[in-house]
DNA sequence: AGCTAATATATCAGATTTGACATATTATAG
DNA sequence: CTATAATATGTCAAATCTGATATATTAGCT
């Protein structure tokens, strides 16, 4: 946001800031929200590139259609490790998710 | 292990295997078991090289000292998410963690 | 338009994980 | 050896997450 939209708006008595301050996320807790989403993208862009549906999926890695639609839709009640159990069950390496949170 | 010292051990009636075999784990499996292991790892010689105590680092990421050590331990009852949320609060980068990944 | 597969969203009981705590064991220093 | 700091291990109630289920919404097709 460039600055002068950020005085204007401020003028207008709107609290301006990232996101993370609005949430109060503390860095960690920043750090572990972006690291999550980027882990929810490359899920779904490794589901997509495979072109199984949600159900699919949901089958291989013992789970339901709509845990999948949440995790890639970044849902909160989600955790890492069920990310990487998808990850994993699509095939991804260690090394495929490595690479592609440098990428990221 | 050899194939020698295998056959001696199987005549001896001894079940050979990989743990995973023994623990019954699918490929998925066991690469979450190893991807949890090598961050475990990167966990312990990042806090033992910010020469802290687990205690001290509890505080830090608000979590206990036993939920420390079970970390450093490999505990099944650790997720991925937990020990994330430690290297994040000793400081370490999305990087710093693809890095060690690719390099375990 | 309709039809239907795919995806999204909400809810919830059961399962898992967590921090806290107690206590045991192991280092490290004096 | 004896303190004592650090680490390990076990337990458990409370918090969180999960798969299942139902249902809503959207996308793609004729």
């Amino acid at each position: 946001m460039d600055e002068n939209k950020r005085q204007r708006l401020e003028k207008a008595g709107w609290k301006v800031g990232t996101v993370a301050e609005f949430l109060e996320l503390s860095p960690s807790e920043s750090e572990m929200v972006e690291f999550k989403l980027a882990l929810s993208q490359q899920f779904k862009s490794l589901r997509e590139s495979q072109k199984i549906s949600q159900q699919a999926l949901a089958d291989k890695m013992q789970s339901s259609q709509s845990r999948v639609a949440k995790i890639e839709a970044g849902d909160s009640s989600v955790t890492v490790d069920l990310i990487l159990r998808g990850l994993f069950s699509m095939g991804a390496t260690r090394q495929d998710i490595a690479q592609s949170m440098l990428d990221s």
